[in-house]
DNA sequence: AGTCCACCGGAAAACATGGCAA
DNA sequence: TTGCCATGTTTTCCGGTGGACT
């Protein structure tokens, strides 16, 4: 038997240690949510309304990533479609994830888009989309729910228009009603919000408190019976994965560490998860995000990174002036022409908010105002993933030296 | 006490791009 | 084709600002 068949025949008879993996995706919203009965019960004590025939109030949740909010939303809509059919009780809803649609347009057209209603992406004006969405109501539901889930998105970028607009809509409707679920990890979110906006959107709130470390745990144990087969994972490992996600009580992240666990227990041909594969899943969920964010930046801000990363190598202070002249002098090896200072800010900004920098403001007095920027993330990681790219990697050869001289 | 450096950051406007409708 | 409609990116304009220096 040569070698390559004795592989294919290994391959064949390992089992995978998943019985299935579907149930450890983001995307799975079990029938029962474990240590969030509570919040289950409220929001359908809100909705229950619309079974009774009245308005119920809009709804603001709360609570920090991976705490449930958009899980319990789905499973209480579910749950309650099912029974407005049973009970021919016409009531419809539209899912909006403001991360995706984060204009106030896009949102506006995925809301009709739900409804049914067919709506090009552009060149129509708003308002006209509105009463569109209003006419549709008007003759089909008499109950209609809109989740904006992450919000905060929406209104950062482009304003509360659509927020507002739908909270004043129900005085212009005759036969149907509407009612907004606003979902939002951001605690600051308050502060940015219109009052008007805010109070209406809020007449009732419920917040999301993070996991518990037993909680995870007993949410891993649950996922783990469904996904893996019996005898698989190691209890060790569960617990240790609950460890890790509970400093900061997200779910979402526990899920994610066991099913990365798995899969490098299958890639290296280990018929079981054990402790060691949690602790390398850990390890490569965090080396990946932060792959994935620098891969994804757009060029220009890729070639900013490359000049702070190798400003970083010669001098311990890097400042806003210094990366201008880098950055200019980067985009004059490419052939393209100098950018402002003020775009250059921004994008500084975005670096920072993604956590790949930092920055000081500090006072040179005399010598002027100025901020301190500070890579997040060790220079080696940067290079790591940049200079795969031989233009940046050529580039970078000749930035080093030329910073070497004063 | 006032000056003034070297930048910060909001607002508006300019420019590019792309789809639709008539 | 023209004229809207939208989005995204960049420039222009401009009023700040903490503190070393005079």
């Amino acid at each position: 038997m040569s070698l390559l068949d004795k592989f294919l025949e290994q391959a064949l008879s390992r089992r995978s240690v998943f019985k299935d993996k579907r149930y450890l995706s983001v995307d799975y919203v079990p029938d029962d949510l474990p240590y969030r009965e509570k919040e289950i019960l409220k929001l359908a004590d809100i909705l229950v309304n619309i079974l009774k025939g009245t308005r119920p109030s809009n709804i603001f949740e709360y609570g920090p990533v991976g705490t449930g909010k958009t899980a319990v939303t789905q499973l209480v809509l579910r749950k309650l479609k099912e029974k407005t059919d049973e009970a021919k009780v016409p009531f419809g809803y539209s899912y909006v994830n403001c991360r995706f649609y984060r204009t106030n347009y896009r949102a506006l057209v995925k809301i009709a888009t739900d409804l049914e209603l067919k709506i090009s992406k552009t060149g129509l004006p708003p308002d006209v989309i509105l009463s569109l969405i209003m006419k549709r109501l008007e003759e089909n539901y008499m109950f209609f729910l809109v989740v904006f889930d992450e919000v905060d998105w929406l209104v950062k970028y482009s304003g509360d228009d659509i927020l507002y607009q739908f909270t004043r809509l129900n005085s212009e409707l005759a036969k149907s009603k509407i009612s907004l679920i606003g979902i939002t990890n951001d605690v600051r979110f308050r502060e940015y919000l219109d009052a008007r906006v805010l109070s209406s959107l809020s007449e009732e709130t419920i917040i999301f408190q993070p996991y518990t470390q037993d909680q995870l745990y007993g949410i891993l144990l649950q996922r783990a019976k469904l996904a893996f087969w019996e005898g698989v994972i190691d209890d060790e490992a569960i617990r240790y994965a609950a460890a890790v996600a509970a400093r900061d009580g997200d779910a979402r992240k526990a899920i994610d560490l066991l099913r990365v666990a798995g899969e490098i227990a299958e890639r290296k041909g280990d018929s079981k998860v054990a402790v060691d594969h949690v602790m390398q899943a850990s390890e490569e969920v965090e080396r990946n995000i932060i792959k994935e964010v620098i891969l994804t930046l757009p060029p220009n801000q890729q070639l900013l990174l490359l000049g702070i990363a190798g400003l970083s190598k010669t001098s311990s202070k890097i400042v806003t002036g210094r990366i201008k002249q880098t950055y200019d002098w980067l985009l004059s090896q490419i052939g393209r022409q100098p950018i402002t200072l003020r775009r250059i800010n921004d994008y500084l900004a975005e670096l920072e908010t993604l956590g790949i920098i930092s920055s000081t403001i500090v006072s040179f007095g005399r010598h002027g105002r100025t901020r301190i920027i500070k890579l997040e993330i060790p220079v080696e990681v940067i290079e790591d993933i940049l200079l795969k790219d031989p233009l940046f990697a050529e580039i970078y050869q000749e930035l080093a030296c030329v910073l070497a001289q004063p």
